[in-house]
DNA sequence: CGTATATATTATATAATATATACGGTGCCATATT
C-alpha cells in the first residue's frame, strides 16, 4: 500500500480493486466490470510492480496505449509498448529488452500477439499477468473487423497460462460469457461494481421526422449550457448535422473515422479544452474520452444495442454532477442498423466452404500445416472473415494455430458437431437482431428506463429510479389515462421483429 | 434494409410520376508513394 501511495498517489484501495488484486495474486482469472473512473487501471498497475515477471496489457487503441504508457513512465514504472508505431529497428530493440526481462509493464495490440516472434520474446521474458483492457472489444470487435481479439486465447496458452484479468465498463451476462469463452478463461471470478449512475437523467424524445429532431436539438441546446456529444449512425449524417449547427451559429466540432488522424486529434483536443459547445460524432468517438464535465449526450440515431447506447450515453456526467442522456427516437433509424448487422458475420455457406477448402489443402499436403495466407487465397473469402472462421475452428479443437501455419488436429466427429459449427454465427446474428429490438424497446417503453437498463445488464433487484423521463411522467399522472398517446402500446415493435 | 437522389418515362411541350441506383461503423497493420 505504501508503494501505491508513493508511486501512484493512491490513498486506499476501493473494494472492487482490492478483491481483484487479491484474486490475481492468488493466481485466479478475473473479469472486472467497473464503470470508467472507478480505477480499473490500478488493478493491474499495482500488481505489475510486485509480480516477479512482466505484466502484459492488451489494449485496443494506439492512443490509449500511448496515454497509459506515458502516465506509467512518469510514475517511474519500467514500461514499454509494442505496436506498429515502432520502426523495425525499434521493435527489435524492444523485443531484446523484453526478452531480458527489463520491463514490468508491456502494452501490446492484439495484432502484435499474432506475430510468433513477438510472442516468443514475451514467452522468454516470462509473463506473470495477462491483462485485456476494454475487454468488451473481444466480443464486440473480435467476430468481425478485428479478429486478432479471437487469437488472444492462443497467446495466453503459449505464454504458459498466466492469470488473466479482463476489464470492461459495460457487459451483459451474454457478453461476459463470450469474453470469457474467447479468452479461454471460463469460470473466472466476476467482480462487478454495477452500472448505477444516479446523476444521469435518461430521456427519449420521439422525433417523427428530421425537422422534429432539429427543433428538439435546439431546445436541448437552450436548456443545457454545458458541453455535449451528439452521436449519429453514419459519417454523412454527422457531417450534415455538424454543418447545420455551424449555420445555426453554434460552435460545433465533428469526429468520425473518415477524418484524417491529425484532424481527429485536434478535434478531440479542442473538445477536451471546452473549445466546442457540442461535438457531432460517430461511434469512432468513444474509447479514451474521459472528459468529466460532459453535460449531455444526445443520440440523433439510436445505436445497435443498449451496450453501445450505455457506453456512449454514459460519457455524460462523469464528474457526478447532473447530466442528461437524450435519445432522439425514430422508428426508421432501424434501417441503418439492420444494414450493418446484415454483413457482420460469416454466412453458413461461407463457413461450409472454408472448412471444405481447408480439408482439401490438408489432404493435399498430407496433413502438414497450411499457411493462413494460402487458405485465404484458396477460399476467396476476405482475410478478416477467414481469420474469424479459423478462430472458431481452433476453439472447436479442429485445428491449432502454430508459427508454421494451421495444424490439423481432427475432423468434426458427427454431423451434429459440424452443424453446431455452421450454426454458431447464425445464432450470433439472431442474437444481434434481438439486441437491436431491445434497443428499440428502450426507445418506446413507458416504463422506468433505468430499470430496463438494469434488467438488460443483469443487475439485481431493479426498481423504478424515480428520475428518468418516464418515472417523472408517471409521477405527474400522465400515464394513467389509457387514451393518452404515450400510454398506447408501441405497436411498431411487433411488426419490426418480423422485418429486419 | 429502405431512404435519398438520379435518371427515364409519360402525357404533352413542362411537369409530374415511375423506375433505377447508390449508399452505409468501429482500427489495427503493411505497403506503396511522396
Amino acid at each position: 500500500m505504501a508503494e501505491a501511495r508513493a508511486r501512484f498517489g493512491v490513498e486506499e484501495l476501493r473494494p472492487g480493486q482490492r478483491e481483484i488484486i487479491e484474486a490475481l495474486l492468488a493466481g485466479e482469472n478475473v473479469l472486472g466490470v467497473m464503470p470508467t473512473g472507478a480505477g480499473k487501471s490500478l488493478c493491474f498497475q499495482l500488481p505489475a510492480l510486485f509480480l516477479p515477471r512482466a505484466t502484459v496489457v492488451v489494449s485496443p487503441l494506439l492512443a490509449l496505449m500511448r496515454d497509459q504508457h506515458d502516465k506509467m513512465s512518469d510514475a517511474a514504472v519500467d514500461v514499454v509498448k509494442l505496436d506498429s508505431t515502432l520502426t523495425a529497428r525499434e521493435a527489435d530493440e524492444v523485443a531484446r529488452e523484453v526478452r531480458r526481462g527489463e520491463h514490468e509493464l508491456i502494452y501490446v495490440t492484439p495484432e502484435q500477439l499474432e506475430k510468433p516472434e513477438r510472442l516468443e520474446a514475451l514467452r522468454k521474458a516470462g509473463v506473470s499477468l495477462f491483462v485485456v483492457d476494454e475487454a468488451h472489444c473481444v466480443s464486440q470487435w473480435g467476430h468481425d473487423f478485428r479478429p486478432a481479439f479471437l487469437s488472444l486465447r492462443d497467446a495466453v496458452r503459449r505464454l504458459g497460462g498466466p492469470p488473466v484479468l479482463a476489464l470492461t465498463a459495460t457487459a451483459t451476462p451474454q457478453v461476459r460469457e463470450d469474453v470469457l469463452e474467447q479468452l479461454g478463461i471460463r469460470g473466472a471470478r466476476l467482480v462487478n461494481t454495477g452500472i448505477r449512475r444516479d446523476n444521469l437523467h435518461l430521456e427519449v424524445a420521439r422525433t417523427v421526422n428530421p425537422e422534429a429532431k432539429r427543433a428538439r436539438m435546439l431546445e436541448l441546446l437552450r436548456e443545457e449550457p454545458g458541453t455535449g456529444i451528439i452521436y449519429t449512425a453514419t459519417v454523412r449524417k454527422a457531417e450534415e448535422v455538424w454543418k447545420w449547427l455551424e449555420d445555426a451559429g453554434i460552435e460545433a466540432g465533428r469526429y468520425h473515422g473518415k477524418m484524417k488522424a491529425r484532424e481527429r486529434e485536434e478535434a478531440q483536443q479542442r473538445f477536451m479544452e471546452n473549445g466546442y459547445r457540442v461535438i457531432v460524432a460517430t461511434k469512432a468517438f468513444g474509447l479514451g474520452i474521459d472528459k468529466p464535465d460532459i453535460r449531455f449526450v444526445a443520440h440523433w440515431q439510436f445505436p445497435d444495442s443498449l451496450e453501445s447506447y450505455y457506453q456512449e450515453a454514459g460519457r455524460a456526467g462523469r464528474d457526478g454532477q447532473p447530466a442528461r442522456a437524450v435519445l432522439f427516437y425514430r422508428l426508421e433509424d432501424r434501417r441503418i442498423q439492420s444494414y450493418f448487422l446484415g454483413g457482420k458475420y460469416p454466412r453458413r455457406e461461407e463457413s461450409q466452404a472454408l472448412y471444405s477448402v481447408l480439408r482439401e489443402l490438408w489432404a493435399h499436403r498430407q496433413g502438414k500445416p497450411v499457411a493462413l495466407k494460402v487458405l485465404t487465397e484458396a477460399s476467396g473469402l476476405p482475410a478478416n472473415r477467414v481469420k474469424v472462421l479459423v478462430a472458431q475452428l481452433a476453439g472447436a479443437g479442429i485445428l491449432e494455430r502454430t508459427p508454421r501455419g494451421l495444424q490439423r488436429l481432427r475432423d468434426f466427429d458427427t454431423p451434429e458437431e459440424l452443424d453446431a459449427y455452421l450454426s454458431a454465427y447464425e445464432a450470433r446474428h439472431q442474437g444481434d437482431r434481438e439486441r437491436l429490438q431491445r434497443m428499440m424497446r428502450y426507445g418506446q417503453t413507458t416504463g422506468c428506463r433505468w430499470r430496463l437498463l438494469n434488467e438488460y445488464f443483469g443487475e439485481p433487484e431493479p426498481e423504478d429510479c424515480g428520475h428518468c423521463d418516464n418515472c417523472e411522467e408517471r409521477a405527474a399522472g400522465h400515464f394513467d389515462a389509457a387514451s393518452t398517446p404515450l400510454a398506447t402500446p408501441p405497436a411498431p415493435v411487433a411488426s419490426a421483429s418480423s422485418a429486419g
